[in-house]
DNA sequence: CTGACGTATCGACATCTGTCAATATATCGG
DNA sequence: CCGATATATTGACAGATGTCGATACGTCAG
């Protein structure tokens, strides 16, 4: 399994140089964890609350899937490092974290 | 099947306002187009090329699959408007189109 | 026309992925 | 401790995806 957390590190912008297998792979899986609309939807959803951080009981609803469905879906997404999570209580709480975005960006450009 | 031409024109970024379900199936479709190791290491291989261009039978030997698969994978990022096709006579020559890898790019910000 | 070569399609297969219902786990209020 | 509520995990399943070998198609040289 690649670690998302490294995308700086391994990944020079996609059109300088040929990526190796391996900068290749983890891009890939960096891509993967945004590659879905259940997923995009929640990080713009989070993303529009205040504080870009919103409970995991408020985004179900929305989202129109059954809970486990959106937890599998969170938890990828925290698992690529694009959303923080939080325990409040019965509750937890999710932030959008900017950064991997930003490294993607950059890895997509010239 | 989503149309991914019009990435501009669906996908506000994904930070700054709730995706609908449309908007978020089309720049999904266009983020899974990207997110596998082969074809990111096709269009960085074609880029790096003399005039962002390489001919599809140069392509197979570095990439290490079959021929078939290889062309799969072209089929796939031509369909995404990732690369441009051109036959010259038995050949056939890619060229990366850097024009939705910056709509994605700005579909990715905040 | 024929053979050679580059490319595309087809069919088959194993694997991955998204989804849900059922169930387990965690936390709190009383 | 108990019940209620939020969340996570499990198991099952259908559909998508990446891969290959076999084969078809296109184009050119002779």
């Amino acid at each position: 399994m690649k670690l998302i957390q490294d995308l700086d590190a391994c990944c020079t912008p996609l059109l300088s140089s040929p990526l190796s297998q391996d900068a290749a792979e983890t891009l890939a899986a960096a891509l993967q964890a945004l590659a879905d609309p259940a997923r995009l939807r929640l990080l713009s959803l989070i993303a529009a609350c205040p504080g870009s951080e919103a409970c995991g009981c408020d985004l179900t609803a929305p989202i129109g899937l059954s809970q486990p469905t959106v937890s599998h879906h969170l938890k990828v997404l925290h698992e690529a490092g694009l959303l923080e999570r939080e325990r409040r209580g019965k509750w937890v709480y999710f932030r959008v974290r900017p950064e991997p975005l930003a490294s993607l960006r950059s890895a997509l450009s010239a």
